[in-house]
This record gives C-alpha cells, structure tokens and sequence, in this order.
DNA sequence: AGGACTATGTAACCAATGTTACCACATTTA
DNA sequence: TAAATGTGGTAACATTGGTTACATAGTCCT
C-alpha cells in the first residue's frame, strides 16, 4: 500500500502525513460497476484515488440520472469531506467507472490533519476547488451547448478517462449519462458516423477525428 | 464593524478569531449594482458578508449570463478562497444584488487561521459544502425543470432574498438571469398573471401566491 | 404637445429535441 | 431451434422555447 499511496500522493503530501495515512487508511479494490455512494446516505470515511475511475452523478425526483464529472486518481470526493464534518446527506451518486483501487481514510483524521499539515490543507482546497470547476464545466455544458457539442465533449472525456479509443457502451448508457433519451443519441450518432467521426458497431464505438 | 461583525458571525466565531479579523479586516459599503469580481480577476482578500444580498454569475463565449446563486448574510465566496491561495483567476462574475455591507480579510491570513481556530476550518468547509449545493440546486433547475418551473423558482428566490414581494425588474433583466430572451419571459409571466399567481406592471411584478 | 426611448404584448414562424411506434437484427435463454 | 430480450435505425409527430416582427403604451426630455 505504502509504494501506490506515494506514487499517487508521495509528490502532495509528506513523509510525516504519508505514514499517518498508512498507518489508519483502508487499502480497497473496487470493480467496475460498483456503487460507492447512494444519494441520502451517511458517509464515515473519505477516498483517496490511487487507481482508476468513478463517476459522479446526479438524480432527478423520477430517478433518471445526469453524469456530473468524473474521479481520477491523486483526486478525492469533495462532497464526501464536508458530508462526514457536517453529518449530512450525499447530495449524488458515485459508481465505479473503471476498477478502482483506493484508500479509504476515517473522517476524525480528516480535522486532525487540517490543523497540521499544510499539504493536506492545500489538497483539500485544491480539490474543493478542482470539484466546483467541473461542476461550472457540467453546467456550462448543459445550459450553453446543444446536444450534440455535449455528446462530442462527452465522447472526448470518456475516451480520455479510459485510455481508449472504443468505448464500449449502448445507446441507451450514453443517454442516460447526458439525460436524454436513446432515440436521439443514436440520431446523432448516425449523423457522427456519417460525417466520418467516429465508426459505430455493437455494444461500441470507435473514435476516429472529433 | 465590531458590533456588526458580531451580530452576524458571533455565533460562528470565538473570541480571539473575532478581534483578529477587526485587527485585520477591512469594512466596507458597496452600492446595488456594483461589480464585485470579474471573470478573470486575481483577487487578493476574500469577502465576510454583513448584510446585503450578492449574485454570482457564470458566463457562455458570447458573454450572455446565467444566475448562478445569492450570497447571503454570514456568507462568503468560496470559490474566492481557492483563487487567492491557488493564484488562480475567477471564474465567476459577482454582483451587489442589494446595498451590501461586507469586511475585506486578506488572503495571507486564512491559510494561517485554518491551521489556528476549528471554528474557521468549520465555517470554510460549510461554506464549500453550501456552495457546492446552491451549484447543484442551480444544475437541477436547468437540467430538470422547464422555463416556466425555472421562472417559478426564480422569482421565488428573489422574494426571499429581497425580502419583498415586489420585484423591480424588467422582463429583460429576468430573461438575462435565467438565460433565455425577453419574449420567452413575457409570454410566461403573462400566463402567471392570467393564472392569479402574480400581479405584472411595468418595471415590477408583485407575488400574489405562487 | 411632440418626439425619443423603454417596456411590454402578441402573433407567426422555426429549430432542437423529446416521444411514440415499428422494423431489423443480434444475443441469450428456454 | 424457437422464443424472448437487447440493441440500433428510422419515420412521424408533438412540444418547448428561441427568433423576428410589429403594435401599444408609459416615461422622459425639450
């Protein structure tokens, strides 16, 4: 656990807050599909990403999502900070994107450490404020862009965070992420493939020039 | 402006924190209208809200605004914080809403007072966790609903944070909040009227029972 | 009063996208 | 293998909301 946790956090934190996050964090390895947190729930302890990808989402009153941003390693889950301090709620939903391995730290070290290490207080800004701009970028993305400049930034992001080219997902997925419906993301879809964008197939789909 | 300071953060603050930031704060008045941040600015103290109301803005490539949420009494701007210790420019833009009372803190000392009081630690982390959620509240409302909740639910707010059942606005100066045109807001503040729910005149609009 | 400007009302039209329906084909299951 | 299920293609239509255009009326200025 010691050499992944400095490889992800050995250049934010020092030797002294690395050990203390050894000697009380939980080593955990997550698959793909799983789900971390449910909104409503009460959460006790907070992530450190070591590897992999989660999603972050949202929920309306019917129960359809909308994708929010997503979880790299060296980041944490801003929400879930101010969650344990405050005992409250999760406002959002956060599933597994990719196998995930990650270390998981008790809240009551949290005050602790932001009283002591000045890494650990510049960490947690930085992802407080990492957390709003993606929030900004989703919101921009909804309120100022149309369907399809958000399918193409969504196909970019997703390519991105995967380290793939093929993304292997259904119609169906794809429009849940975005908050629409399939029947029009597969019409969009036909139209990238006929501009020669991408090269749809089964269960996936090829990036080609975006 | 201790008296002041006292009344709206007494209960959040102790003592020592209290006179530290009279010793090195900043009082001042701002005027209804007044520019508070630019997109782009570096910014240089954070601002500790005594009265007043300001709104904070978000801006698309042609330089059309949305709404993004009111700061309040006992307040700040989180997404200041961030920009001040990380040097980075703001992504917001913030107006006085309402003649505002507010003390200037300078940045240096609230790295040095995260480390000193938990009562600071605690007030920042609210205030992200605060933020975080008027940001979520502001997705939903434009992912979710339609212009005519999203109407509903503005004018809501404004009553609250005017704390006045009439709004002096224009139909333009609404369809600029909520990103859409004039006559989009006409047409609906129309049907509210002929619904009994509002009372239109010219530059106000009185809340009879939304 | 007359003219300029601003605010609002309203109709007609258009574009984006959500909805429904149905087809074809692939995959899984009985 | 037959049936059921999952996936994608496509047409037709409905709805929301954005756009353009123009009329009416209040306000301000001279």
């Amino acid at each position: 656990m010691i050499n992944e946790l400095k490889e992800s956090y050995g250049h934010l934190f020092e030797d002294a807050l690395l050990n203390e996050i050894v000697q009380v964090g939980t080593f955990k390895e997550i698959p793909e599909g799983f789900k971390m947190m449910e909104i409503g729930e009460y959460v006790r302890s907070m992530p450190l990403l070591i590897s992999g990808v989660i999603k972050v989402l949202r929920e309306d009153n019917e129960g359809d999502e909308l994708l929010l941003y997503y979880l790299e390693k060296g980041e944490t889950c801003s929400m879930t900070m101010t969650c344990c301090l405050g005992q409250k709620q999760s406002e959002i939903r956060a599933i597994a994107e990719t196998d995930t391995k990650l270390i998981m730290v008790p809240v009551a070290k949290m005050e602790e450490w932001t009283a002591k290490y000045k890494s650990w207080r510049n960490f947690v800004f930085e992802s407080y404020h990492n957390r709003i701009n993606e929030l900004l970028m989703t919101l921009d993305s909804i309120a100022f862009y149309q369907m399809d400049e958000r399918l193409t930034q969504y196909l970019i992001e997703k390519v991105r965070v995967n380290e793939n080219d093929i993304i292997n997902s259904t119609h169906q997925e794809i429009a849940y992420d975005l908050y629409t419906s399939r029947v029009v993301i597969s019409r969009l879809l036909k139209k990238m493939e006929q501009l020669g964008k991408i090269e749809l197939g089964r269960n996936y789909l090829k990036i080609i020039k975006l």
